[in-house]
DNA sequence: TTTATCCCCTA
DNA sequence: GTAGGGGATAAAT
């Protein structure tokens, strides 16, 4: 076997320790964390060296040639932290006792250094290993000789993996790095190219002076960026190139013997407060190394799970988080449970990891027998992270969590709905200003993505347990935050926690689709789609893409020299709907476009989507409905959105045909009849709206009747249509402005309605300005539940947001009543079934105002029945609630 | 491959 | 005018 030696990039490794090791000191504060990471480091790879010869290079002291090339270079970086600074001298007191040869040639970086001993070790035959990920040292890889490996992992480079992270050769590396630039040595590039142009360029024109000499060809704006970077290119490619002729002080020959001094290390452990050394035994595989820089706990015996299992029960609260093969929770697998019962520590179980030389784990079985019963004994301490999604992965696995004490996703959610995206991540960064490891860090992203089974244990370790840690954190943080809100709390204890639960049924319980008939629906839809292209294509006297927004502008506007109507924000002639309609009227292509994109909508976002939907286990399709997105309280659904099901229109209703229940079953809907308004009449205590529900008139005539002063049983269809537009306008905090567009009338026109309404309502004029002001007050509205929305622009400088802040505090009490309104009608829902229906009456569908559930036939009229009276007493009111429901074979029928 | 834009479906 | 999700294209990376 040929002689090989390790190259090892000192700086990088400092680093890299200093920031996976936790701030150890010794008993007299000196830091001790990157040392001992070093330390491990360095001994686990002397093991692995098999005795081939290791070298650690450090980076001189002060500026070097390259910041006579660029002033700039490197200014960016910040300087070393004093606590690492310390543990410098120390760590390269270790390497030499431990006996491996230091190199630190002044005013030359590690990179230079390194590339020299590459080069002359390669002359004499050796394989050089590199330990570092350095992008600049990425050059120096060479098939066979040369291959960089990851401090951490362990893992290689070699040209194919260069290639495979790059898109380019390591020979074209330099070359790519001077047109990209480097912002960590702060070195600018060609203005708007980044990695992928570079390798696209680098691909067909081979080197940087090919491209320098085409550089007129290179089209675009990047192609001017490049033109006018050109003086500067020539700089980078000296700035970027790693010198090969550094004069070493040392010859070759004398780097290949080790010469230990076991004396001096002992010395400097006992300093230090390490263990001694005979007694501190170097792990041999990478796994281990992580695992030994790690702060948390890896479980592979019985006995560590019992250890847990007593935490649990003697703690005050835990973190549960789960890690899964996929995020569908009716089949994915659980791969391991992490837990956490104290800041700062955690452990993480692993189950299901299956790579090569995987350790050996605990049996799921052994898992739910010791662990598990102790999280279901303790469930009233379990607190977790969107438990929406562990519950019934763990349920499936035997571990049924019938309560818990809380989800910090829903504690910031209901703190403010609108301060920050509820995802650990971002809850990290906002309460806590931590930055975690996120699951692609691990996993990789899209096709290059692995499943979770496949990342090593130890770094699964690092991530799950985090995430458990991070998340009992925040609960305690949250904690403090939600202390004496007590309409928050409320809110959490008696809706959005027990709704977590009844959103698992529903979710779980899923809706069953008529697959044959979506397929015919769909294929039907092709065909006509088809026709219609063709005509377009006729009528536009040549090819194009109808779902292109730009190609059918420049058909119909430049080519056809149709008017101009209207223009989209951003100032392109728009083709949207309300244009093509008027344009429509005089010319046929339009007209067209129109009958396609309505069709085409179908097809591609309903029909061939919800059959892709289907699982293939239950042959239903679940959705997940979402408790903590939007900033009114309602919930949210997708894969697929089930709140979007066509209904406006016959071809639509055809969709929602297609929802059909089990055979012996039919579907129940109910839905609230008038619920903003309703809420609207509750709120303002309006003397006219309140009197038109508690008399059960239909709202919007008896509001035309006020607005057009006549009798409520002489209001024509117009007049219906303006109250109806007026009384929905409210809600969405509307001026006269869009009630002239809405009605096609003038705006001289909608003022008066708007100012009859108002002398007529004068309990909803007065409530609107209420709110307005106790939002300019408080920065936040309210519902009747206590939820809170903020309206942070309600008093911005600037108009046009300030007037959005006001619609939107207008409306938020409405849609956020009404959201608290149907939770509690479905968690009242829900506990019925599960105390008293019979096991086929499933609740499967929620559509903001409407509750959809599939009962046995026979059962059907009682169901009904009990579901009407429960979801009209959820909430006691000034005025009644109205539920309608009925029964069918499809969800169109039974709406 | 990700991000922005335009369009369109619901309550 | 409120609140959402999502498909397709085109541009940026």
């Amino acid at each position: 076997m040929k002689n090989r030696i390790f190259i090892i990039d000192g700086s990088s490794y400092l680093y890299r320790a200093y920031h996976a090791m936790p701030p150890l000191t010794t008993s007299s504060g000196k830091p001790t964390g990157a040392v001992k990471g070093v330390t491990n480091m360095l001994m686990n790879l002397k093991k692995e060296s098999e005795g081939s010869p290791i070298v650690v290079v450090f980076d001189a002291k002060g500026k070097n040639f390259r910041h006579d090339i660029f002033e700039e270079y490197k200014s960016n970086r910040p300087p070393m932290p004093e606590d690492l600074r310390e543990q410098l001298k120390p760590v390269k007191d270790i390497c030499k006792a431990i006996g491996f040869p230091l190199l630190e040639v002044e005013g030359v970086e590690a990179d230079d250094v390194i590339a020299t001993l590459v080069t002359v070790a390669r002359d004499k035959d050796f394989t050089c290993v590199v330990s570092s990920l350095d992008k600049d040292l990425m050059q120096l890889v060479r098939d066979p000789d040369t291959t960089l490996m990851n401090t951490m992992t362990h893992k290689t480079f070699n040209e194919e993996k260069v290639f495979e992270k790059f898109g380019v050769k390591p020979t074209q590396i330099r070359d790519m790095l001077a047109l990209v630039g480097d912002s960590s040595d702060n070195i600018p590039g060609v203005p708007k190219v980044g990695q992928k142009t570079a390798a696209k360029w680098l691909n067909e024109f081979n080197d940087i002076e090919n491209i320098k000499l085409n550089a007129e060809s290179f089209p675009g704006v990047v192609g001017n960026n490049l033109r006018e970077f050109l003086p500067n290119l020539d700089r980078n490619i000296d700035l970027v190139s790693l010198k090969t002729d550094i004069k070493l002080e040392i010859a070759f020959e004398d780097l290949l013997t080790l010469n230990a001094d076991e004396e001096a290390l002992e010395k400097i452990y006992t300093e230090l407060e390490f263990k001694p050394l005979k007694n501190n035994p170097v792990k041999k595989t990478p796994e281990a190394l992580a695992e030994a820089n790690s702060k948390y706990e890896t479980i592979y015996e019985e006995q560590q799970l019992k250890e847990w299992a007593k935490k649990l029960d003697d703690c005050e609260a835990f973190t549960i988080d789960t890690e899964t093969s996929s995020l569908d929770t009716v089949s994915a697998n659980l791969l391991g449970i992490s837990l956490s019962v104290e800041e700062e520590k955690g452990c993480y179980i692993p189950i299901g990891h299956d790579y090569e030389d995987a350790p050996k784990q605990l049996s799921i079985d052994s898992v739910v027998k010791i662990i598990g019963s102790s999280i279901v004994v303790n469930q009233d301490k379990a607190v977790g992270q969107n438990l929406k999604f562990d519950i019934p992965i763990l349920d499936r696995h035997g571990i049924k969590l019938t309560s818990f004490l809380a989800d910090t996703m829903l504690m910031s959610y209901v703190l403010n709905s609108t301060a920050t995206r509820h995802s650990m991540d971002r809850m990290a960064e906002y309460y806590l200003q931590l930055s975690t490891i996120k699951y692609t860090d691990i996993t990789g992203t899209a096709s290059k993505q692995i499943n979770f089974s496949k990342v090593d244990i130890p770094t699964a370790t690092n991530y799950a347990a985090e995430d458990a840690d991070i998340t009992l954190r925040l609960y305690n943080h949250l904690k403090i935050l939600l202390k004496g809100q007590n309409s928050q709390l409320n809110l959490l204890q008696e809706i959005e926690y027990p709704l977590v639960l009844a959103l698992v049924r529903t979710e779980t319980n899923g809706a069953k689709i008529d697959k044959a008939k979506l397929a015919a629906h769909s294929k039907e839809l092709g065909e006509k789609i088809d026709k219609l292209t063709q005509q377009a294509h006729k009528l536009g006297g040549q090819e194009f893409n109808l779902d292109s927004p730009k190609q059918l502008l420049e058909i119909l506007y430049e080519k056809q020299g149709l008017p101009v109507l209207q223009k989209t924000p951003k100032g392109q002639p728009s083709t949207n709907e309300a244009t093509l309609q008027r344009l429509a009227e005089e010319y046929d292509l339009p007209k067209i476009i129109l009958e396609y994109r309505t069709l085409a909508k179908l097809k591609s976002t309903y029909t061939d989507s919800l059959i892709a939907m289907e699982n293939p286990i239950t042959n239903r399709i679940h959705t997940s409905y979402h408790q903590a997105v939007t900033s009114t309280g309602r919930l949210s659904s997708t894969e697929p959105n089930l709140q979007n099901i066509p209904i406006k229109t016959a071809e639509g209703r055809r969709i929602r045909e297609a929802f059909v229940p089990e055979k012996g079953n039919v579907l129940i809907s109910a839905d609230y009849s008038q619920i903003e308004l309703r809420i609207m009449a509750h709120l303002s205590g309006d003397k006219n709206l309140t009197n038109a529900f508690n008399n059960n008139l239909d709202v919007h005539s008896a509001t035309a009747a006020e607005i057009f002063g006549v009798d409520i049983n002489k209001v024509d269809s117009d007049q219906r249509r303006s109250a109806k537009a007026i009384n929905f306008g409210l809600m969405y905090g509307m001026s006269a402005f869009g009630l002239t567009r809405q009605l096609d009338i003038t705006r001289a026109e909608a003022q008066s309605y708007l100012d009859t309404y108002f002398e007529r309502y004068t309990g909803v004029r007065d409530y609107m300005d209420n709110v307005r002001a106790e939002a300019k007050k408080d920065l936040y509205v309210q519902t009747i539940m206590g939820r809170r929305l903020y309206v942070n622009e309600i008093n911005a400088a600037n108009g046009l947001r300030r007037q959005a802040a006001e619609r939107a505090a207008i409306n938020a009490p409405l849609q956020g009543s009404a959201a608290d309104i149907i939770k509690k009608a479905m968690l009242d829902v829900d506990a019925w079934i599960a105390d008293e229906a019979s096991d086929t009456t499933k609740m499967i569908m929620q559509v903001h105002d409407e509750l959809i559930l599939e009962v046995k036939k026979s059962e059907s009229e009682d169901v009904l029945n009990k579901v009407k009276e429960i979801m009209e007493a959820a909430v006691d009111l000034n005025i009644p609630l109205i539920v309608e429901a009925s029964i069918g074979l499809n969800w169109n029928e039974a709406h």
